[in-house]
DNA sequence: TGATATACATCGTATAACGAGGTATATAAT
DNA sequence: ATTATATACCTCGTTATACGATGTATATCA
């Protein structure tokens, strides 16, 4: 553990991509700024956090790739398959979970 | 990403245990049975993510160590310093944005 | 011509949870 | 006496992962 306020978003990227792409099909680009919204400006993360998530969450086979080219720009959209919906209703369980978890320990203290 | 759902405990242990000694000081084993105590047996964390938690935050000055020998046993004080009071409340700023955002993003999907 | 938006990508660094394993004392049960 | 359980500390190795910096390339607008 060394203090950088970044580990708290561990695990985020993940949950988050296989819940918006759970309401529909969306490529790279479109995700990064549907977090944004979906978020309410809460939350993003770059490029170098979205695309290796995207690689990993291929290979695992929660998700899988058709691409197609728009307007001379190659996209990549992704798409939840049954095995990361399966994951997407463990992960959502796991965070509900732990965030109950550490509101708990928040509101028994001072600064509650 | 591997998908260990092990990610979104990151951080967690040190937002938790600087809250619980912001309220007293306590010491290791102490600190353990508290966290699920004070989860509500929701969240635990074994003595390989406690003790090397601790030993960061004290190697950072966010706590500072008091031995004490009770019963024949050696127990290892923590107490929250200063900067770790900074430090928790910083933390406890993030978790909430953080918290907000998925909240908000999940929300907005299925499994709402 | 240059700036900005779109659209993809990787490398390196820092870090962190956790299982397994280790040492040692006090106490309660068999 | 012996065994088991609770208390109390610890570390090593594995695995993973967010993120800044950096790179490539096209479309559009000033």
């Amino acid at each position: 553990m060394a203090g950088s306020d970044r580990a708290l978003m561990a695990g985020v990227p993940e949950l988050l991509l296989l819940q918006l792409l759970a309401r529909r099909t969306m490529y790279g680009y479109e995700l990064a700024q549907q977090v944004r919204l979906a978020s309410r400006d809460t939350l993003a993360f770059g490029e170098s956090v979205l695309y290796p998530a995207l690689h990993s969450l291929e290979q695992r086979r929660l998700l899988q790739t058709r691409e197609r080219t728009v307007d001379g720009r190659v996209r990549i959209y992704y798409e939840l398959t049954a095995k990361g919906s399966t994951r997407l209703t463990q992960l959502t369980a796991e965070w509900r979970r732990i965030a109950t978890g550490v509101e708990a320990v928040l509101a028994a203290g001072p600064h509650g």
